[in-house]
Parts: structure tokens; C-alpha cells; sequence
DNA sequence: ATATAATTTAGACAGTTGTCTAAATATCTA
DNA sequence: TAGATATTTAGACAACTGTCTAAATTATAT
């Protein structure tokens, strides 16, 4: 886990929605998608993005793919940012 | 305190870097240049974008400006983001 | 007043990002 | 095997970002 692919991956708004959706209940594209106003093609590029910072990951359910948050790097990088914010 | 700005101004290496000093001590800009491989000018840049998000002060005294770190607004960072992370 | 030192502002430029439409891929169901 | 549903990939484009050089600003010291 690089810091750097994760805090460019935390820059983004529509991102950070999409993990405090998670943080719920895992998903599907669709279901999360009902949360914005944006086409499915931008939504799976933040999923993208996501995935490659290792936030999130996904399984499959007949049709549907099925997001959820990655609890244990995003437990890690809650970790490394209260490190960072220790004065 | 918007988060966005915030962490926008947080999602760069450098600025982070820039952070990372100020914990440490205040510091001119000069001062602060020399652990970095960059022009003033583009230093300059950096500390707009941690000014405009309020993660830094200045101070002047005699000729150089000298960078703090705003603790207080630091701190609230922190409480904000380990509120995100918290499942 | 003038020169020096410290920093910012202005303007340009290449690279990255978020968005879109159109098309492709993958899975299920009839 | 078709047709429908879910999602991604491809490619384009405008906006944003980080960098630079050159010039301007601000303050000090001679």
C-alpha cells in the first residue's frame, strides 16, 4: 500500500461517497450508482480507482458484481493517518 | 473547514512532505526549499494551496516569511478523518 | 537611494483527471 | 441460441494541476 495511490484516491468527493456507502453494506454498481448523478461509466472508473488504491474489492453474484470496502486496508490506512496527524 | 479543499490539499507528496517538516519546527520558505527538489516559485504553490485550506500560517520576520503549522485546524482534520475511517 | 535578499505573481505548458457517448464483454433466462 | 441485464473498455475532450522562467513585490542594509 502506497500512501500516495491512497490519498489520490481519497481526493476525490464521489470517492469518498462511494466507501462511506460501503461502510453500510456491500453494493452493486447499479444499487451504488442510485446514490449519483453520474453515468455508469464514470461510477466504474472511481470503482476503478478505488480498487487500484485496494479500498474496496468485489465478488460476483449471478449478473451483478458486488463491491465492499477492503476493512483491512482501509483499518491500515486510518493507522497511517493518525500517525500523520500525531503532532 | 471544507474536507474537500482539505484533502486536495493533502493528496500531494509534496505538501504532505511540507506538513511533515512543520511538525517538527516553523520554517522559511528557503529553509523549507532545501529539502526539496523544486523551484521557489513552485514551493510558492504549494504553500497557496496549504494556505487556502488553512492547514498552514505565516508570519513575517525581517525579511523571510516564516510557515507554521495551524494546529488547531490540523487537529480537526485528524478528528474528521478518523471519524471517516471509523467502520 | 540603491543594491541585495526573500518571496510571490504572471503566464505558459505538458500531464493528469473526471466526465461523456458508443461499443464491447459477461452473465443469466427464456 | 437469443435477448435482456449488468458492468467495463475505448476514445475523446475540457478542466485542473504541478512545474518552469521571467518579472514584480516587499523588506533590509549599505
Amino acid at each position: 500500500m502506497t500512501l500516495n495511490i491512497t490519498m489520490q484516491a481519497l481526493s476525490d468527493p464521489t470517492r469518498r461517497k462511494i466507501l462511506e456507502l460501503l461502510k453500510k453494506k456491500d453494493m452493486s454498481v447499479t444499487e451504488i450508482n442510485k446514490n449519483f448523478d453520474i453515468t455508469m461509466p464514470s461510477l466504474s472508473h472511481h470503482l476503478g480507482v478505488l480498487k487500484q488504491a485496494d479500498l474496496i474489492t468485489y465478488r460476483r453474484q449471478k449478473q451483478e458484481l458486488i463491491y465492499s470496502l477492503n476493512l483491512s486496508v482501509f483499518e491500515n490506512v486510518a493507522k497511517i493517518l493518525i500517525k500523520f496527524f500525531k503532532k
